[in-house]
DNA sequence: TCGTTTTAGTAAATCGTTTTAGTAACATAT
DNA sequence: ATATGTTACTAAAACGATTTACTAAAACGA
């Protein structure tokens, strides 16, 4: 009784679904579908593919093929076609940790032209941690991708695989990277607070394992230099660890505080940490940008409606993300190595708001 | 000579690396390791995945074809290995779009959790169209992800894939939702502002397309009814637009203000409009949380460190972006259909910052 | 010494496509 | 009447692993 009614059902559902392959639930296959229909998987192929050999096919044929695969709901399975075809369309990004609207936009660049190229991507974290990236760019590698972006990421040696390196400033074979101008923007930064009367400006010096680190570092003092002022090693402070929170800022400015050196200017590493620098200094009982003035970097999406709204150095965040993988796809077409530029410089803007004024004349 | 020169050149080259294989730059794969070694794919195969068969191989010849695929850089193309053994250890995850902070801090949960596990995730962004969505779900299945991770995305019919949604509401058959305590998460919301006094309680409603917009709305008037005070319709206006900036918030606050209505509290649907909301508000001389209180909703990593910080309804974002990760790769261990609860819930937190106060007793 | 294990492997099938190299049947041209 | 195309396909190899089902030789046991 049970037996006939399970039969009974079967027999429906044969009927509906019109074949032997579709009644279970796992996915019909190209064979499947050649046997369906009575054809080869081949002529299947070259017809689903539209592939040169596809115009000795008659219309009719065509016709019975593309219905069928609509009515099995025929998938082709990427990994057996990327297998043969030895092209995954995937490729690999790699970011120190996700959710940091820094990582975040610059992905959001990413992935805007990668859709549209048709490619997808696999992310990975490496946390700061070289081992784990190490590790993660093998796994790449053994997964396939055609090629990998990294973003504000140390990349050391050389890989089989092309490689953009946003915000990577080491010179290595097969990788590009876009970077910022960061003379122009130290200029445009120093530049504004030096305008605004600033003279005794403290910085907030990145950590020690970020990209931009060293050559924000180096670029703010010639920009100082070139003015006649510098900046004064105790009115500097590194920030320390890794949470993408401005408490990293907080903590670097209640130290810098804490020494009761004086200034009337702080030129951040980040929008972030210029936010958490805000929160020290106005618990200091120092009203920004009344008493100090404060500067950021990027123009994250909170930096416009911070109270005060944070006057800050744009970099072209989106932009720098669908430059990399524009790049990283030219590279792949042009066969590998028809030598891509080494360096590409995307040029930042000074966004003056709320948290930067004239100096006090005391 | 040029070509003695090349062979020589060579020779050495063979010497060095050992075998024809390494010498010129494309990766080698088992046959070639095979070939080196005079040893079967079979038996490498076997050694390398340490498979049961690997017992009857001798230590030195294990020891052998570990050196040499150490030696050679051999890397096992995941592509084959996947096709082969029928599993990707791959998951797909969509999202509305990467650069908001919601999305980040879920995302930062699923990828803790699948990297552990030894997975790799494609992700994809809607952008808030269903046609986008429908096909990225299609693109994900041909490539053989094993499962799918949604955030806050309608997802609407049952796949053959295993899913978990966060922040999902609909009953779907072999979807799990993972989702916040709502109710909870109103009586907190409202209890507070009422708490403090508050009456004529202003609320920004969620845009149409966020998946939490109903529940969050149905479950803030039940808490109010609750409380015999109810949100007057005047004072609620919707967001508009999907842009993942206060912008939102700043727009939505406008308009309320234009129409001229008395509040003294403002009920955001999350933290990003309620730091918009209390730009428009202070531009309009109202101090927040003197003359109006604003409550946000996630609590985001600015919201601590906003000015005034905000009071906001804690959604253990991370935590549930690893519960759908855990949850999901369940559901794939139990053979798929081992029935796994339909709904998760998780808990709200209060948290009282700055942008709340007692109302003013006028 | 014959039969059975154990040792140390290997050959071939398989996963699901794409692609190369055909082929059989019919039509057309010379 | 034979060569030449054209039409409408197909068989089999290939991509690079894993896995099933052997096998030859040596060792062991009775």
């Amino acid at each position: 009784m049970a037996i006939s009614d399970a039969m009974s059902k079967n027999g429906e559902r044969v009927n509906k679904k019109k074949t032997i392959a579709a009644q279970n639930g796992d996915p019909v296959n190209l064979k499947d579908l050649a046997l369906h229909l009575g054809l080869s998987p081949t002529t299947l192929s070259v017809v689903l593919n539209d592939s040169p050999q596809a115009v000795t096919i008659p219309a009719e044929t065509k016709k019975r093929i593309f219905e069928a695969a609509l009515d099995l709901n025929y998938r082709p399975n990427y990994l057996a076609r990327s297998l043969r075809v030895q092209k995954t369309k995937t490729m690999g990004v790699i970011v120190p940790e996700l959710s940091d609207d820094y990582s975040a936009m610059v992905l959001n660049g990413v992935e805007s032209v990668l859709s549209t190229a048709g490619y997808f991507y696999l992310t990975a974290s490496h946390l700061h941690r070289d081992e784990l990236l190490e590790r993660l760019l093998r796994l790449l590698v053994e997964r396939q991708v055609e090629g990998i972006i990294a973003v504000n990421t140390p990349i050391r040696h050389e890989s089989a695989l092309p490689i953009v390196n946003v915000s990577g400033h080491e010179d290595i074979d097969g990788v590009t990277n876009v970077v910022l101008n960061h003379r122009q923007a130290a200029e445009l930064g120093i530049g504004h607070l030096y305008d605004l009367g600033h003279r005794r400006i403290a910085a907030l010096k990145g950590q020690e394992f970020s990209a931009d680190t060293v050559i924000r570092w180096e670029t703010i003092h010639e920009a100082a230099n070139k003015r006649g002022i510098s900046i004064d090693p105790t009115l500097t402070v590194q920030l320390q660890g890794d949470a993408p929170s401005p408490e990293i800022g907080y903590a670097a400015m209640k130290s810098l505080l804490a020494k009761g050196e004086h200034f009337t200017a702080v030129f951040a590493f980040n929008d972030l940490s210029a936010i958490g620098a805000i929160r020290a200094l106005e618990e200091e009982g120092l009203r920004v940008p009344a008493e100090v003035s404060v500067l950021g970097f990027d123009d994250i999406y909170a930096a416009a409606f911070h109270n005060p709204a944070l006057t800050t150095i744009r970099q072209p965040l989106f932009e720098m993300g669908s430059l990399a993988a524009v790049t990283l796809l030219d590279k792949l077409a042009s066969g590998n190595e028809e030598k891509s530029p080494q360096t590409l410089r995307v040029e930042p803007t000074l966004i003056v708001r709320e948290s930067t004024a004239r100096v006090l004349n005391k």
